[in-house]
DNA sequence: TGTACGATTGGCCATATGGACAACCCGCAA
DNA sequence: TTGCGGGTTGTCCATATGGCCAATCGTACA
């Protein structure tokens, strides 16, 4: 019983390992089986199909990916703090985690898929919120602009930072620190 | 000669076409071949292979996609203007359109090949450049706070907006509205 | 009229893929 | 010992795909 789980488990983890590495379009069955070293004809037993295979491990792969954002949101001091964070992240070249590379093609799977779409989307809505009681308390405290729902601005800044992401995946000379300054500049509100 | 321009043009047309309905890795040469109503061994003949037909397919078809966003905002009369008719956009439902699902595919490709994200990444660079222009006539008229260099705001504008279409895309719920009220309201530098 | 040449057409092939399956292994309970 | 059942393994198969090519067409030009 124990084998059986273990055996599946390492077809998720190839799966996940594949979808970054290759694509997920590139992914096959026999590529998974080969990766977690166990023999192709595993795949059948152990899933219903190759796409239920993927959803699965792109899922669990998501949120895996997810967890990090979404601590440093929850734990960082202020939206300044996160900010610089990121895009400190960024510049040291987060990008080349393969972490990112799977979640532009989960995201682009669940553009199509229905069930891929809703945890996703489940998981994005909580990083949202947290990001909107950051804000929320950065503008009690004075360090961020009031005047501005904290949800809206929780969901331009999430936008802002997947939408810099996908930028720097098509153009990786973008220089982000011009706007990184003028993000920082804006929310804090200094310039008149 | 004539002829041979048009079926080629056909393969073109109808490739772009497949790339935003069907997704990148799910389309043959075959239906590509079906849906421009041309026999399938023509592919073969006007195309060195079928990795150049989609290539080329979705460069084209992603300049003409970026043409819209690109005249407004060379001809928008501010960065509210622009953001208000985007958000707008957004809100009426532009997401159906097929380009955008034809943008996510190949930016999603241009991640992993090189020959697609030098045409792409130059694309979203002038689109930067305009957006820029914008902003520093918005700052010298005043309608927009000094202060953050304007390539940055430009850079941050034009994430945040992709940024949003991906949300919205893995989110179709998502209210916008907050998120374009705290954006304008920022960028206006109305509160204090 | 003939002919050269680009364009067209459909058949063909090697290959890869997802999935099904029968045989087998092995620990355990009766 | 004998069954049993979950797990494993390798093989087999129908299908689809990308690409190649020989035969054919049609037309502009000599």
């Amino acid at each position: 019983m124990e084998q059986g789980a273990a055996t599946r488990q390492a077809l998720l983890d190839a799966a996940a390992a594949l979808i970054a590495e290759t694509g997920w379009c590139a992914v096959t069955t026999r590529a998974i089986a080969a990766r977690a070293e166990v023999p192709h004809g595993a795949v059948s037993y152990h899933f219903a199909s190759k796409d239920d295979l993927l959803r699965e491990a792109a899922i669990s792969a998501t949120r895996r990916a997810l967890a990090a954002p979404l601590a440093l949101a929850a734990q960082a001091g202020s939206v300044a703090e996160l900010l610089s964070g990121t895009f400190a992240w960024y510049a040291a070249g987060g990008l080349t985690d393969p972490a990112v590379a799977q979640l532009l093609e989960t995201a682009r799977e669940a553009a199509r898929d229905q069930a891929l779409r809703a945890p996703i989307g489940a998981d994005l809505h909580e990083y949202r919120k947290a990001l909107a009681d950051l804000v929320r308390r950065d503008q009690e405290r004075g360090a961020l602009v009031g005047g501005v729902p904290a949800d809206g601005v929780a969901a331009a800044i999430a936008a802002l930072l997947d939408g810099l992401i996908l930028h720097l995946v098509l153009d990786p000379d973008l220089d982000t620190r011009p706007a990184a300054a003028a993000v920082l500049g804006l929310l804090a509100g200094e310039p008149r």
